[in-house]
DNA sequence: CATCTTGGTAACCGCTGGGTAACTAACATT
DNA sequence: AATGTTAGTTACCCAGCGGTTACCAAGATG
């Protein structure tokens, strides 16, 4: 497929990264450059499983995908459902970085929430390029699923636990934690569904956008949002609070 | 496994609608049985669908879940892409009756967009039991995926028409129509991964709390939220605008 | 050059799942 | 009672998929 001969037996297609094409140069050592292809494969996979769906992608398809046989996968994964506990792992690693972040860096409830579902979002369809598929977790294996619903109800109820500080000093509106970090939540998760890498936005816009219209609908007091798509009509004075307008792209 | 004797050859289980269980009692016409029973197959298998996923349930499930054997389902439907046609079918039927009645009842844009969406929800959770699996569009027939495609483009555009219209009357904040409508479809479509038939919130308080949210997310003038779960500090007066407090459960 | 390791390929196996064909019990009609 | 229709069942076919095994080419190493 890559190649454009035809593969005679025993003809190698090493499994090529498109972002690090050159991974011949820089020649990690083993250990590292396995890595390389492993998590390649994830990603890949990931994209997939998005698209697809976890049972309508076949191993076939990835190696395709990946010009590259079936076989060689197993390489690198143990089988199919290694990958999508390391897709899951990957989007929640993300998560509580982000979350562990916001809890340093944010002045307030809603700033936390903000700053984490940023760092968040821009993970997911930026560098790593959208590995999340934390829906699906019905298609994990019982014993994948018992840790991975346990990390993800420990990242809700920290989230919830900002909502709630938010709600205490007077940033958040007086509302059910739970029910918005639920809705946050879907905002957030639905955008692999209709984000286009190449498309009209690029992440950096997608994310400071979305997450300013998200935050809006819990916070305190109102800013106008922040012009960073399409400014349309533009430009009357905000008169809102201006700390919205940190991160325009 | 409805019946307790384990089955001989030729014994008959017929497919139970677990709402209408006495389907026996009205004695229907001939092809309005046929129909009650092949909305009956098309409902289960759309929560299956939801759980998991298309390629993730079998015909096998769906029919073990209505107590039946595979082939018999297939008195009722064609085949399998035949219900997962339906079941975007129906979604988006319900989404273009609300739209409708929004344009008619709704006395400005974000009116409009609140009715349509609370329409919509209640549907998803209540009495169409969510069959909206309206994700998964990649797992349709290519020939159903284009009549799907075109019916779901003309819904987002109307939608998004409706946003536009919000600011212009002023009622919707300055943004941009396409990215709010992703915004909004995303929290709805993201219910039924977490709403349980059972649970915490009825349907209807789930439907009016979230959308109260959601639009607040858009809304140019904020009110606070109606209390309708969970009013865990309550009853500050409300100083914004009042018309949030129409629907309370 | 002989050999080991690395990273692939082709071919195959067993099972699952969509879909069909042959058959049969219950009911309706005459 | 004889017959046709309806609504199921059992048994089967076959393609596709996850996963394995035997094999092979190229580079590193002695």
């Amino acid at each position: 497929m890559s190649t454009s001969n035809p593969t005679r037996r025993g003809e190698r297609a090493p499994i090529e990264d498109e972002e690090s094409s050159a991974w011949g140069n820089a020649l990690p050592g083993l250990r590292e450059r396995a890595e390389i292809k492993r998590n390649s494969i994830i990603r890949r996979a990931a994209k997939s499983f998005n698209r697809a769906g976890f049972h309508g992608t076949s191993m076939d398809d990835i190696a395709a995908d990946l010009g590259v046989t079936k076989a060689a996968l197993y390489r690198y994964v143990q089988n199919k459902h290694d990958i999508l506990f390391a897709c899951f792992n990957i989007g929640l690693d993300s998560g509580f970085a982000h979350l562990e972040r916001a809890e340093r860096e944010g002045s307030n409830g809603l700033d936390k929430v903000r700053i984490a579902l940023h760092g968040y979002l821009k993970d997911m369809i930026g560098k790593l390029g959208h590995p999340s598929a934390l829906l699906e977790e019905n298609a994990l294996l019982p014993e994948h699923a018992r840790l991975i619903i346990r990390r993800r109800d420990i990242a809700e109820k920290k989230f919830r636990a900002m909502v709630a500080e938010g709600i205490g000093d007077g940033s958040i509106i007086e509302c059910d934690p739970k029910l918005a970090v639920f809705s946050l939540l879907g905002a957030i998760q639905w955008v692999p569904k209709w984000y286009r890498d190449g498309g009209e936005w690029s992440a950096e816009q997608v994310a400071d956008s979305l997450i300013a219209m998200c935050t809006r609908s819990i916070a305190a007091k109102q800013a106008r949002l922040a012009a960073t798509v399409k400014a349309s009509g533009a430009s009357r004075q905000a008169k809102g609070d201006a700390k919205q307008a940190r991160k325009v792209a």
